[in-house]
DNA sequence: TTGAAAGCGCTAACAG
DNA sequence: CTGTTAGCGCTTTCAA
């Protein structure tokens, strides 16, 4: 059976297909289309004209190897599940919107090889600009963004080096800043309920930060849980009935974000105990969740939006890397006392 | 002041540099970086050591420009807030994952100008395949989609005309079973809550599938309450306790998702109003976040996961659009009773 | 204000 | 198995 040879008689318009219905060269009708250089009214008006009509939708691949210029900038973040990433996103969305500039949104999944392959992935369409959340990466990952030439923002988190630049609060601070907090409050036997997600250092920090503020007071962690996957409101419920099943004289849970604290407080309603009496609580992140359960859970603003919007600040305002110094932007959280931690005493 | 003309002695590298650092031809290094075509395996190490050592990325602008072939698929979707959409894009990354494709995502915000914007913004890079929210889109939307010589895969609503490939649910079945479920379990005076924006064409038909179901039982909604902007689960709160004491008669009410479903349910826990008997609640789209809640609302799964999968298989195994006609993928939403139903009597 | 020529960095197609 | 040649569709640069 001989193969037929599929004609492409739908081959995508060209800038020529435009030139020729209306009667000017490429090069003006390609002015005409990116707005650049003076072109009289009547030529202009022809060839919109023209390219309307045909339906034209320019080339960005030719156009991106013929200027050496490509107006993405990639984003990377570990999920979009945690509603944190995507509020980030709408930061950055926000000023890149009237920049030319657009993001590309890459997903890792926590995981820093994954992230490699996306970065490279990235890097070869050639993007403006790179903002990846956290400042741990594999070292191929750093030295593809070194070499890169082009402006690196890394955001969420400070502590630690940055490639160029980055934008975030210390997590570690955070964690610390809490830790006072409720120590403040007068609680003493404290627990910890967290994310198990290995790769997940801001996480960590959080914790390590709190767990040094606590020693600052001669206290300690007196019991943890962890998990990893599922509905994390679910887990926060689950979790919380294990700690205090094994240490029902633990005053106050530290969760190391808003949904499974609030899966906590859900559980601590349920079942009647006192809180911010009897048990205090509190989250990480601010997330807009919280204003309609029944009670206000603690928490502390990882300033996503604000993060977002600074990062594609340095990102639009820059040339390439090397032009001006790696800026460091630290935020810092407010701590939102809510209804579930005690007055001060 | 003059000018310093600014040396690029960043350039990035190209296969020349590979070619020559490794003594082998520009071709075959491009085939061995693609793993094309027979190279030994002497060659092959060679090149592949002299393009770490280098830290050559390659330049996709120029090999999509020469190849004609470009590995993303758009996907473009309302919004990133609502969980809803990046459960689908879990589903399409699932998929695409080993066939080389790339997702990039573009959000709308509900805006048909801007879908028409991101959209054309998207085809300039010649993707392999267009992936996007909804059956309703401006005249000059559906005609790129209709010229771009690519499969077009319209998902999470088949109510409406195709452009090419369609896979989702019927909303307005989906609306029309949840009435019939209620007026079975008995429930008669019914209300109804829902977002307000004009764009989310999928609530409206819910919300008049369901209208037409009460009226195969000579019903009607009693009352309703629309919102739009802030937390989904405060204004759940806030609007059903709007509704209530304006109708306090009412015995069920529809919510048009899960998060101002639950935000109702809360109040009503709150406020100590029997929930089946009193007063029953469903919502729409089965998010993971209702496992968490003290009482399982009833809702209707959305197949959001198998909605983002199918359509990516689409895409992944068809060829430019007219290869084969389009092919239309109707998924059945299961009901989900939950606690907030009464037992049909 | 407009046009002509020369690539951008890579790959298809063919030749050896 | 490897190399050569000729573009891909656009923009840069220079000339008119």
């Amino acid at each position: 059976m001989a193969t037929v040879p599929r004609i492409d008689t739908r081959r995508t318009l060209t800038l020529r297909d435009v030139s020729e219905a209306s009667g000017v060269s490429e090069m003006t009708v390609s002015r005409v289309l990116r707005n650049r250089g003076d072109v009289s009214t009547a030529t202009r008006d022809r060839v919109l004209k023209a390219a309307k009509t045909l339906g034209y939708v320019p080339n960005k691949i030719a156009g991106g190897l013929a200027s050496q210029r490509v107006n993405l900038v990639a984003v990377i973040i570990p999920s979009l599940s945690n509603m944190v990433f995507p509020e980030v996103l709408t930061g950055i969305s926000e000023v890149l919107e009237d920049t030319g500039l657009q993001p590309v949104v890459g997903v890792t999944n926590y995981s820093p090889e994954r992230e490699e392959t996306v970065l490279y992935e990235m890097l070869s369409w050639r993007p403006s600009g790179v903002i990846l959340a956290g400042l741990e990466h594999t070292d191929a990952a750093r030295a593809m963004m070194a070499n890169a030439g082009i402006p690196i923002v890394e955001i969420m988190d400070v502590d630690g080096e940055a490639v160029d630049s980055v934008v975030g609060i210390s997590h570690r601070r955070a964690g610390m800043e809490m830790a006072k907090a409720i120590v403040a409050a007068g609680y003493r036997r404290i627990g910890f309920v967290g994310t198990m997600m290995p790769h997940d250092h801001r996480a960590r920090k959080r914790m390590e930060g709190f767990a040094e503020g606590l020693a600052l007071a001669g206290l300690r962690l007196e019991d943890s849980e962890f998990y990893s996957g599922g509905s994390a409101l679910l887990k926060g419920r689950e979790m919380t009935e294990a700690l205090l099943s094994r240490r029902p004289d633990l005053d106050f849970i530290y969760y190391s974000n808003d949904m499974i604290g609030a899966g906590g407080l859900l559980y601590c309603l349920d079942k009647g105990i006192d809180v911010p009496s009897r048990l205090g609580l509190a989250g990480f992140n601010g997330v807009e969740l919280l204003d309609g359960l029944p009670v206000k859970l603690a928490t502390m603003d990882a300033c996503r939006l604000e993060v977002g919007r600074r990062a594609a600040e340095i990102i639009a305002g820059k040339g390439p890397t090397g032009a001006t110094p790696g800026q460091r932007i630290e935020l810092t959280p407010r701590l939102e006392p809510g209804e579930t931690i005690r007055a001060p005493r």
